[in-house]
DNA sequence: CTCCGTTTGAAACTCCCGTTTGAAACGATC
DNA sequence: GATCGTTTCAAACGGGAGTTTCAAACGGAG
């Protein structure tokens, strides 16, 4: 009864997932998306509108699906400590922009979002990105100690975050510079496990010496 | 004399990196492009054959432009401390993805390719990527010493090509997320310097110790 | 059975955009 | 000054794709 479960309509989120995930926004076709769920041209626009509304439908209803099956938090008890809090947030990160599987399209509609933003942006923004960002900062500021100010914090989630990001924007190129890379599940174990190494090796050996900037020669 | 110097094909490459930068190869039309050129639309075809040939010289040509602004060795002499070939090597690569100015539309043209492969990829794989990773490489191996195998090498360089993309790729999440943030000149000095510091610091701790995976524990 | 709201279907409509064309302007060479 | 190669121009062509339309099928309620 309630139109937003019909049938087709979850073919559509199904089909037009997959598409825009591979092909982008624009060249994305609804033709196509239709053909793939066995609907009429006319389906797109009964069910969602238009184009555009079918795109955000789609962004939202598997951002759902990504958080639902890999939640950020890992499963683990918010009082757990801080450094296995971080291992289970990259793990998760990860599994959810790399995972193989139904909800796969997530990670890549992401990065599509990131690098070329669409009407859909602020939907991630304040669904999906703002909220990272602050379970991120809280557990920096753990990590980190006392003795961190704001822009110490925000410079180590970037760096973290950068890290997980980049096996998603640059699959394509490192799939070709390292055929053997792949995005087997054990594989992104072992990802989550070296992005998880850097990151507390990196924070707890970070110098704090004020204005001790021998480590980095400003050159010329 | 030489057709490939001619005046309006200049101004062609020039507005058509700015278009293709900030629309992307799809959504960028070639009546747009012409007409910031001052050019006719029947200029294209006549310069450079089509749309797709014109794109993928733009990407040469911004390429070349930028490496010669931005050498990677940053100038720096090869026999130099590897900690600080790092650092230059750190601080010239955000330059040629952020800096603005003229050949600013690089940076931007290369993370669309990496999220969004066109005819073009090629070309950046063999004259950017490869020679970049190949230069990443040799600077890891020196860092981590001998008793790093070839799995870490090329963790660690993903980890730190992974911060120094993140800050092109997500520029736009990083602006609402951070409303101060700009990419103005001495802010590109400063994320090159947390970079740098962030990256040696984890690569000197970086937990040798085979099997030991205290510091990450499995999660379930 | 009939009615009516919901959903699907095939076709047509429009607009946008890459490409082509053929003529005109220009400039150097002889 | 005539000629010829090069470059520019305005206009039109052709196809692709989002959207619209309206009729047909479906399915439950009275």
């Amino acid at each position: 009864m309630d139109p937003n479960q019909s049938e087709t309509r979850l073919r559509l989120l199904q089909a037009a997932g997959e598409v825009f995930a591979e092909q982008g926004f624009r060249k994305a076709t609804i033709r196509d998306i239709c053909s793939r769920a066995g609907a009429n041209i006319a389906a797109v626009n009964y069910h969602f509108g238009d184009k555009e509304k079918l795109y955000a439908s789609v962004l939202q209803h598997w951002l759902g699906e990504a958080m639902k099956k890999y939640p950020p938090d890992g499963n683990l008890p918010a009082d757990a400590p801080a450094r296995e809090r971080l291992g289970a947030f990259v793990r998760s990160w990860l599994f959810r922009m790399l995972g193989e599987g139904t909800p796969a399209w997530h990670g890549k509609l992401m990065a599509r979002e990131m690098s070329e933003p669409t009407a859909g942006f602020e939907l991630l923004m304040s669904e999906s990105v703002r909220p990272m960002a602050q379970r991120m900062n809280g557990l920096m500021k753990d990590l980190l100690g006392a003795d961190a100010d704001e822009r110490m914090v925000r410079n180590c989630a970037l760096s973290v975050a950068g890290q997980c990001c980049f096996y998603r924007h640059a699959h394509e190129m490192i799939r070709r510079l390292y055929p053997d890379h792949k995005n087997t599940p054990d594989q992104i174990e072992h990802l989550a496990d070296h992005v998880t190494r850097f990151s507390l090796a990196a924070i707890e050996a970070y110098p704090r010496g004020k204005k001790d900037r021998s480590a980095v020669p400003s050159i010329q």
